[in-house]
DNA sequence: TGCTTTACATACCAAAATGTAGGTAACCAT
DNA sequence: ATGGTTACCTACATTTTGGTATGTAAAGCA
């Protein structure tokens, strides 16, 4: 586990780095809605239950910078703009989807669902 | 994605269960070096570069609750505490080799490897 | 007697992540 | 002129997470 830079930033191992581009409440979430094709900023906030715009525009803005989606701006009024995953997020479908079917084991063994 | 909870606190998924079990910085760092077998706590503490004796305690801690490990202490001075993953933790094994593997990936297209 | 070892534990602080509430621009229909 | 639509964007506060530094117990050993 050797540690290394990027963009001024230590990583302490490729776990962290990875987290670093899907961790927290919700990259997940949002790379899972759009896993079907693009997705509009106003439909991805339909289908992402409790999302405020601040987090909604933060994190598509991080998941940009990290090259993680690419955004598609239609010039129209009102304005007209879609999301979309790029490979390297589609790359990570599959742990997402791990990572559900095993959250979904925990809170059935905790008896939660 | 119905959300639900789990003592006290509100999840509006499972992969957000998920990681309230193996998130933040040193959960997984952790259980990646229990994945061999019991550890102590000192060994432990070797095996994990950087670590600060109060996120290894209190981390320990949390996956103890989360029962993710099992803590045996033998009753000895000095004293001898060993750690070692649960079931529940073997089955995340498999989400953390990917973790690595995809993180692994992105450094490497991001040439800081 | 006092120093070492081991596995904690605590107080305090700093930084990061998230939440709340509101504002903006520009065009369109009424 | 007013209000609706869409996709932002900002200020601010709160919560959560992580880091630093230090302290403790109890036995063994010099």
């Amino acid at each position: 586990m050797s540690e290394f830079f990027h963009q001024q930033k230590k990583y302490y191992s490729t776990i962290e780095f990875a987290i670093a581009h899907i961790g927290g409440v919700w990259k997940m979430p949002i790379l899972l809605a759009l896993r079907n094709g693009p997705v509009r900023y106003g439909n991805l906030k339909e289908s992402i239950p409790h999302i405020s715009d601040k987090m909604l525009f933060t994190q598509l803005k991080e998941l940009e910078e990290r090259k993680m989606v690419t955004r598609h701006a239609y010039v129209e009024k009102p304005p007209r703009v879609e999301y979309q995953l790029t490979d390297r997020a589609l790359k990570a479908l599959p742990i997402l989807d791990l990572l559900q079917e095993y959250g979904h084991y925990l809170a059935t063994e905790e008896g939660c669902l």
